[in-house]
DNA sequence: TAATTATAAATGCAATTGCATTGACATTCA
DNA sequence: TGAATGTCAATGCAATTGCATTTATAATTA
């Protein structure tokens, strides 16, 4: 219930304004190139990873911070796209699993290309290595 | 044009998450008390800091780092909720100057105690003051 | 086991956002 | 000056998101 001290509010607001920028910039990278956004990304990098059971959209959601909805709808462009296949579970009859496809691990690479060096310009070149990872310490620390 | 090493990867992702985290967590206390969302109270607190000759809205574009048209949208909506008052330049015929009403004078009160203790929570019981305090450093870096 | 409750995923509809363009002035400079 | 260019802000339309609900199936329990 308590108020934040000037230095919370100030850690407060340049988390907010780091993180707009440094998105921003990935973002833009990504868009400059005709290639999907980020949580395109973020998708295709889970199911390659555990390609082989396949992957339930619930697990998605929970992992990437999405609404049930927005996960739902986010599969439906990414099928269409033909980048993830949809297979209806055999073990739960309300459920499906995901698989990526061939167009799919495609694609990823393709955007690490690009999004792999937004990242080193938006955090590598502006921190000493040290530093990075103490920033990386710290973030952990807010996700307790 | 390099590729990340692995620590930058790290903090990146951390970064991502920790918004995400944080920022849905005071949107959430925002929302559960039925009040405005954090690009209102942005809009707000600008506005009332710099009263006394109004604030042109490409320059709350630019500060606020949101699109044109969006910020035409988002005043529009607080215009409507008669938190802000548009009128048009005297020195610039294209353009006007944004002044915040007494009623969003109130509601920025309102919203901050809701909003403060949600930044406490989020930020400033997570980590030590010399942390937070380097915390912001380390963002600050982002920025530059 | 039948009824109840819980979970997985989709969807209708309204609100918001993104993109491209427009309208209205300002500024520049030939 | 006045034609060309630049800037401020709004807007039509399509895409996306948010909310609430629905459909289908599982799990629980009386």
């Amino acid at each position: 219930m308590s108020s934040p001290d000037q230095s919370t509010v100030t850690t407060w607001a340049k988390l907010l304004r780091a993180h707009t920028k440094a998105f921003a910039s990935v973002e833009a990278a990504l868009k400059a190139a005709q290639m999907p956004t980020l949580a395109w990304y973020d998708v295709l990098l889970e199911l390659e990873r555990s390609d082989k059971d396949g992957v339930r959209p619930f697990e998605l959601q929970a992992e990437l911070l999405l609404p049930q909805y927005g996960m739902s709808r986010l599969l439906d462009r990414m099928e269409r796209a033909g980048y993830v296949r949809r297979v209806s579970c055999s073990d739960d009859g309300r459920g499906q699993s995901l698989f990526i496809t061939p167009a799919g691990i495609e694609i990823r690479k393709k955007m690490w290309t690009i999004y792999g060096p937004a990242i080193q310009k938006a955090i590598g070149d502006k921190l000493s290595p040290p530093d990075i990872r103490k920033l990386a310490d710290m973030l952990a620390a807010l996700l307790e």
